[in-house]
DNA sequence: ATAAATGATACCAATATGGTGTCTTTTGTC
DNA sequence: GACAAAAGACACCATATTGGTATCATTTAT
């Protein structure tokens, strides 16, 4: 059981040596000799980063990538729903009628109250986060 | 994105309702028939639920089963982890090397006491607050 | 012109999810 | 003992998701 797929690592990651690289365009080429991932893969998310508006994006020769987007205001929820969905932990509970006779329960509102909080946090942890150490 | 799959929301209620019934035993064709759920994939779930404990089952006509713990003590993290396979949203973080120029950060130790925090949550949660409010 | 870069998009293999079906075994009842 | 009612074991399957690849088109600096 995983909460973050392999695509929202890469994107955090690389949004990460991106901003590490302040106003300065990096392309995809510079990033895979940092980061350890396959190239057409990277490409993909970038590419979905940009149709997004959280890279602005440059073609051609000297061109490359550079954040849209200061990276405070990126959180890791939000990598969580562009490259994973929506987010709604408890989609399933309860969907179909309970026992019948169970009329109510303190399991699903304490389940929402989870989630609630979970969001919170997710939406409290930014790409600056990846910096903070920075040398 | 979600965090419960469908067998974890149909062992959670079917657990509810075999809670409900106190000691007497139940079958597939009582649950199927109070519970909207597809009877080969309910009889798989009840299997499961017995190989890991935490029902008893009884063979042959008047059989069925009940539950071999109490409900208190049944959380939604033990289901799943029985369900859904071992708890580590973090799985893929930071596997590979992160971008050089970020030695050390606050990511993963924010994502990692989420993490606990997440985890002691869905340990709170029981298949007992599904009878709080049961007539 | 050419090479360096991204954009769009189609494709693919492996795995997970959600579910079904069949045969075996156990056990109470007539 | 025969039979039916239950669970046990397990194989199978369709679909969706995940993780990844590949190709061609477009833009742009030199």
């Amino acid at each position: 059981m995983k909460l973050l797929t392999r695509d929202t690592d890469y994107a955090v990651r690389t949004l990460g040596c991106i901003a590490a690289a302040k106003e300065n365009t990096v392309t995809v080429t510079d990033l895979i000799k940092k980061l350890n991932m396959p190239k057409s893969f990277l490409r993909k998310i970038l590419q979905m980063l940009s149709n997004k508006k959280l890279l602005k994006s440059f073609k051609g020769t000297g061109g490359g990538f550079s954040l849209a987007v200061k990276p405070e205001e990126i959180t890791i929820f939000s990598m969580i729903e562009i490259f994973q969905g929506p987010f709604q932990l408890m989609e399933h509970v309860f969907r179909g009628k309970a026992c019948p006779e169970i009329k109510t329960c303190s399991l699903k509102e304490k389940m929402d109250r989870i989630e609630e909080e979970l969001i919170i946090k997710l939406k409290s942890i930014t790409i600056m986060d990846l910096l903070k150490g920075q040398k």
